[in-house]
DNA sequence: ATATTTCATATTGTATCCAATTGTAATAAT
DNA sequence: ATTATTACAATTGGATACAATATGAAATAT
């Protein structure tokens, strides 16, 4: 007997905390929801149909990622990220992403680079502001899959989430985008021709670029 | 009119959830709940004396953390680290930790350096098991305390909560002790004379030696 | 004896209810 | 008019109740 229907791991499917969590995460770091906007608990659960018990435990979960601040009997509110704070974590990124990237090298194939590769592109050609984060994500993970580090790459996707925000903004400055992609074709061809040295450094510089270019738009005014 | 009692910062008055969570993770990180052990809600809340809504919460909050493993309707157990794993681990702390000493050096006051060494000098004479791994992390975290990088103090701690066990087990190996004083005496110097070049090599070395030293004693046999 | 089914029990997930706390608006006091 | 007080609404924290699922033992079939 043939099976007719596609099988499923239940016990794997998501819990309703796991399904909020998954929304407030997303309209959280794409911005949809804006610095110390408070979240409501019985707002959110009529919108999702549920009670408040599993809207606090995707309270609770969003905390432990810095994603908002919650304080007792006041309610959660969107975490508010400073410059400067968003700036310590560009350069946690660039240490952290160079030296996977450097363990990535050595490791990557074919269908690795190809896939990279296909970021690259559909990030060249896209044209929804909101697609550029995706695929610059995409292409970046695509090349750090192949470190086989998988404490490391967890801990990059949270500090990612943390200044996502900050991420799309600057990629929609004047040429954000094409220095992006630039700096993109110089680090897949650094990975490859097998140069791993060359592709951290690349990768660092195209991290402390991001960032100085944000730096340099939010805080214009020089002390002199 | 004096103030006959304690001002205590009400509203940082700890939630059920957080007492339980601050318990539990004890428990797990020091080795009293070992690998795999399930953690029962309602057993929990017992001891506790509350519901099972705050154990839940605490949790939640352990699985963000990494230190439990949730399966729907099948519950929390202690999560399992492999060697493999607490080895990129510590790769990764070698990495964090050295870039945090070599921000902090230039910032290290008298004070900063009066405390790392009489953490050092606890350490050394220090006779409990488990009081090493506390003064352990005690001396580095004065020391990185002056980077001023609240992120990176951040994630480090959650990565060594992660392995702590393994620490500890390190440290009460042969001359775990010996070495690490004497690794820590040479690292404070460094500090000191504001060498903050040699200060992230030394603890560098210092995190992936104990790696090595472990991993020679949990896989002693080596394929020829 | 072994495999399969049924069913009871334990455990987790969620809803509903109550208590504690906060903030606010109306009211009283100076 | 301004400040203190009180009552009340909004909101969160926690307890209890119920539903969904898993687990394992007893019953049944092969």
């Amino acid at each position: 007997m043939s099976r007719k229907f596609q099988a499923v791991d239940i016990g794997k499917t998501a819990s309703a905390a796991t399904i909020i969590f998954n929304a407030l995460r997303k309209a959280i770091i794409e911005g949809d929801l804006s610095d110390g906007e408070p979240l409501r608990q019985d707002e959110i659960a009529r919108l999702f149909n549920t009670s408040r018990i599993p809207v606090r435990e995707a309270l609770t979960m969003l905390e432990q990622q810095g994603l908002v601040k919650t304080e007792r009997y006041k309610g959660a509110v969107v975490a508010a990220l400073s410059m400067q704070e968003a700036s310590e974590i560009f350069d946690f990124r660039a240490l952290l992403e160079a030296e996977v990237v450097r363990q990535a090298v050595p490791n990557m194939t074919a269908e690795v680079l190809k896939q990279a590769e296909d970021y690259l592109e559909r990030f060249a050609r896209a044209t929804d502001p909101m697609e550029y984060g995706d695929l610059n994500r995409g292409f970046h993970a695509a090349l750090y899959g192949a470190s086989n580090r998988p404490y490391h790459l967890k801990v990059i996707e949270n500090s990612m989430d943390r200044i996502d925000r900050y991420l799309r903004a600057q990629l929609i400055l004047s040429d954000g985008m094409s220095r992006a992609d630039q700096e993109h074709r110089q680090i897949l061809d650094a990975c490859r021709s097998g140069e791993a040295e060359t592709a951290a450094r690349l990768t660092a510089d195209h991290i402390l670029g991001a960032r100085d270019m944000l730096e340099h738009h939010l805080l214009p005014k020089e002390a002199t």
